[in-house]
DNA sequence: TAGAATT
């Protein structure tokens, strides 16, 4: 049976379904990012998930400072092989790195981009800082020459003026040095301040001087002291967690040390089930709410591939097979302008869940987009509800067909 | 009263 998945498009649009914030809102995060480019503004978002991000950073005059990025605000799901891909797009990549906790394996969040060419690292940062990603906005700077003065430097503050900014936080702890990042923490739904917030200063003897100063002290027009102290280290707390689960765990049979066990945390698998089901409660209120089922439900398929036509374009979802050597679920993206280029797929797709890789599909001679390109996504139900999302989707003045890869296709 | 910012 041939399915439509720009009806599926519709049914989600239109249907109950459309209740369901989630499609709503990764088509909105990649509109706002299509028409304001990636590099976002100082101001709060409502939501906790959503990072702020400051401005790059222009952490001086160093050769090495010129080339060597920091990323920040990583998905968590995110792997060294997807952080070089996305900025390979710039240009010629010396070295990348994504930071992983030494015990558990996972990701911490940030990782390192050393370019060739400065020219690409200032790319960089102009295209990909701000860049949404799942439920992230990533921060990209330069990164600052790397020494122990400049670690363990995050203050927690807390007991803030509910009607205090971050800006106004900033102001208030900038008499002690250099801020690096701020943040107050918001109530998911209201977007009101829960009066706790974060301060990194580029020095740790920096953050130290502002505890001194401040904690314990009413901001101006305050009523009630404020709490100012060296933030925990998410890492350590989450290692713990772990650590503690995995030795009162009931399966447990041996009195092997912790590290050794803590090494069945090390799979990417165990990570990836995680945050997959984190996510599918995220976009659908409901486990059971699949793209599949959801197919199932609209036009009574039984396959969890079913053949599919897409405006005229027959395309085979399950041409795909998962898992087939990290090669994910290809998306055949068409009519592309002739200057578009990698950075408005990552911006396209980024949003719907794990992106791979990207390529622009461009002319040998003249280097103009050949109207079409291709983007590997992780996950089956992401890339689904990305094909069924953006399929029919207009940029600019083009309307973009989106379908699953065929074999008639070019390969990626 | 809790974010994955220095490899």
């Amino acid at each position: 049976m041939a399915v439509r998945l720009c009806d599926v498009a519709s049914l989600l649009r239109s249907g109950s379904w459309a209740a369901e914030p989630w499609t709503g809102q990764v088509i909105a995060a990649m509109e706002t990012q299509l028409s304001n480019g990636p590099t976002c503004n100082n101001t709060a978002h409502g939501s906790t998930a959503i990072n702020n991000c400051s401005s790059p950073v222009d952490s001086g005059h160093t050769e090495d400072s010129k080339t060597n990025l920091i990323v920040n605000y990583l998905p968590q799901n995110m792997t060294q092989e997807e952080l070089k891909s996305l900025f390979g797009s710039i240009g010629e990549i010396e070295s990348c790195k994504l930071v992983r906790d030494k015990i558990t394996g996972q990701s911490l969040g940030y990782g390192f981009v050393n370019y060739v060419d400065p020219k690409d690292a200032e790319k960089a940062i102009n295209t990909l800082n701000g860049l949404r990603l799942q439920t992230k906005t990533i921060k990209v700077s330069y990164a600052r020459p790397s020494s122990a003065s400049i670690r363990d430097a995050n203050l927690y503050v807390s007991g803030l003026p509910k009607t205090m900014t971050q800006k106004e936080l900033e102001q208030l702890f900038s008499q002690y040095g250099r801020i690096i990042t701020s943040r107050i923490l918001v109530d998911q739904v209201t977007g009101v301040s829960r009066g706790v917030g974060f301060i990194r200063f580029d020095k740790r003897i920096e953050a130290e001087e502002a505890i001194k100063g401040l904690n314990g002290q009413k901001p101006p027009g305050a009523t009630e002291p404020i709490t100012v102290k060296f933030a925990n280290n998410p890492s350590q707390k989450n290692n713990q967690a772990i650590l503690s689960q995995l030795y009162h765990s009931p399966n447990r049979r041996y009195p092997a040390p912790l590290a050794q066990q803590a090494q069945r945390f090390r799979t990417k698998s165990a990570c990836s089930l995680r945050e997959c089901i984190k996510f599918q409660k995220l976009c659908f209120g409901h486990p059971s709410f699949r793209l599949d089922n959801l197919l199932n439900m609209a036009y009574g398929v039984k396959s969890r591939f079913p053949p599919m036509t897409i405006d005229g374009m027959t395309s085979l979802a399950g041409i795909n097979i998962p898992g087939h050597a990290g090669t994910g679920w290809c998306i055949f993206v068409y009519n592309l302008a002739p200057d578009a280029d990698e950075s408005i797929l990552w911006q396209m797709f980024g949003p719907f869940g794990a992106v791979t890789n990207v390529k622009v599909i461009r002319d040998f001679n003249t280097n103009k987009c050949k109207g079409f390109g291709f983007v590997t996504m992780t996950n089956y139900d992401e890339a689904a509800m990305a094909i069924a999302s953006l399929n029919g989707y207009r940029l600019g003045d083009r309307v973009l067909q989106v379908s699953f890869k065929t074999n008639k296709t070019h390969k990626a």
